[in-house]
DNA sequence: TTGAAAGCGCTAACAC
DNA sequence: GTGTTAGCGCTTTCAA
């Protein structure tokens, strides 16, 4: 292999024109008759000719490709953005090349240098752990065009992500308005530094009145809908029990509704129930989950731009800018 | 940007030495006195060197990097399946380098395109269409290492997949077994020319000795949850009605499932519900889902073994290579 | 209208 | 121990 592709120098040695001219016609050039130009396609597409985008981007200083660190692979949500944000580069003529860090900070390193190495013109990325964002904010320093997915504050770096605390706030705002009094939230993310969901929650509490023993929190350790069922145990054998869960993610959502029909719990009469990402899964799950939206759309088209314009304006040191995109409730069965 | 990144060169000035010497160091040549070394890689980590892949890439004839032509990303088998490819390849030191196809040919062609042009040593695809192939072949032909991930009989290429005839006989047989005589099968893939599933869905019936007209098909049009719902309402409306459903994926399981509980039929005593993947949402939903279980981490590995020993041989040209993983029952309560 | 030469950042062969 | 040279496949001046 590798010595089998065909390069330039074949058509080239193939058809009698110089490698320059070859490569003028199989980029279209206008400016050769177009008998040269037919002889030399037809050659091309006979040998089967495939440019080298690595010997193309070396001399371009460009690959016209931006990474993207995703957490979380199997995240459905996730993966719709990243879809999203797939669709939206094309569409500008850029690729992605993906990479995930699996929410281990060892991994995201390594994913970054990768991507740095692979000379992506610049990096999208779900940081995984708040605190630890330093060699983040390396790359960015040293002018590299990268933003962040998620809104870690004062990291002095671009973000464009949906506004957690926004989001937690309008789900227990929504279960407040339904009179529950009682209400625990089913969030793990705060190990890494994040509890933006549980902040808004707390602050809807608060801004109803309702004293600081209104809400608990409960960590499922984990993302899946097994955690979910395991926290929501947890959740009803606690005194006094709740009347209504925020769980943080469908996820655990789907999962302590599995737990509620196991038990003999109907929601929402025994216990109502809120998600967060407004999943396919939420839609059909047994009870149809009242949840979060997470506008996966929106978040790829402001970031998609913004990186662009970094990448396109040279990384000329503007601001950073924040963008937050404020999530909206979508109300079905289970509050 | 670009010419801010920092290269071999730059570390070279900044130390005294040869680029030649600076890229030994970098490799780790043990050959070089500890002090030059020493220096040399406090300067590079000073100037926050990464090594550029594409040069690297170039002169090696080798990315390191293995393509992966997906259909449909937000399809929770695939992406799962994709994940243990890409910590397989990792475990081997290649990279994998994604792209999707969203089950549009010219995607797929422009996929294959964008890969071998990024000179990718090898590429794993799961194919679009089965009448529609000759690229995939004109690739094989031209030496590339390439293996698809769902199987083409007489494609006359490698080959790693699940058994899905033996999928939709082992469901059908079940249904069969539990006493079911009328049995519809929502699957739409006929028309990408795979009827597979079923096909070994039919082989169940007439192995049963029961009538063609036992077995019945419905195309749901779509692969959501949503098309299921539809598809379920159109199976329940001919006569005679099933008295139980084996959904092509647990997508249009839990779609149709949905159905059936807003119409007040219970499963599995109204309809019996077979699906196909054995998702996470398969085991959540209203009432588990009785499954036949894709084995991803199988596929991966067989698939990684062989992609990879096509590389590393140099693409000797051996026969090419089917296998096809038996998958197995998943019994739960909808059937 | 076409070709020759230089060079992108790196590695490898061979000097010294 | 370290430097020099050539060259991976391509694009880009600049000549002819």
């Amino acid at each position: 292999m590798g010595r089998t592709r065909v390069r330039l120098k074949d058509v080239a040695e193939a058809t009698g024109y110089s490698v320059n001219t070859v490569s003028l016609v199989l980029r279209g050039s206008s400016r050769l008759p177009l008998k040269t130009r037919e002889l030399i396609l037809k050659e091309a597409e006979r040998q089967n000719y495939v440019p080298n985008q690595l010997a193309r981007s070396l001399i371009l200083q460009s690959t016209k490709m931006v990474g993207l660190v995703l957490t979380d692979i199997m995240n459905p949500t996730i993966t719709k953005t990243a879809r999203s944000i797939e669709l939206d580069l094309a569409a500008k003529g850029y690729g992605v090349m993906f990479a995930s860090s699996d929410n281990e900070l060892a991994n995201e390193k390594r994913a970054l240098n990768h991507l740095q190495s692979s000379q992506v013109d610049g990096i999208l990325i779900y940081p995984t752990n708040r605190s630890e964002i330093s060699h983040i904010q390396n790359i960015a320093k040293s002018g590299y065009p990268i933003l962040m997915l998620s809104d870690i504050p004062d990291a002095n770096l671009d973000v464009v992500a949906i506004d957690d605390i926004k989001g937690g706030n309008i789900a227990v705002s929504h279960l407040i308005e339904q009179g529950h009094k009682q209400i625990t939230v089913l969030d793990g993310a705060k190990d890494l530094g994040n509890s933006d969901k549980y902040d808004g929650a707390v602050a809807a509490v608060k801004a109803a009145g309702l004293p600081d023993s209104a809400i608990k929190i409960v960590d499922p350790e984990g993302h899946a809908a097994i955690h979910g069922f395991a926290a929501m145990q947890k959740a009803w054998a606690s005194t006094p029990r709740p009347t209504a869960i925020f769980a943080s993610t469908d996820s655990l959502a789907i999962g302590a509704a599995r737990w509620c029909r196991e038990n003999n719990l109907n929601i929402p009469q025994d216990v109502a129930l809120v998600g967060f990402d407004n999943t396919e899964a939420a839609e059909f799950c047994s009870t149809p989950l009242t949840t979060i939206n997470y506008a996966s759309e929106d978040v790829s088209k402001h970031a998609v731009e913004r990186i662009l314009s970094r990448i396109e304006a040279d990384n000329a040191t503007e601001d950073t800018v924040i963008t937050l995109i404020k999530p909206n409730l979508v109300t079905r069965e289970s509050s």
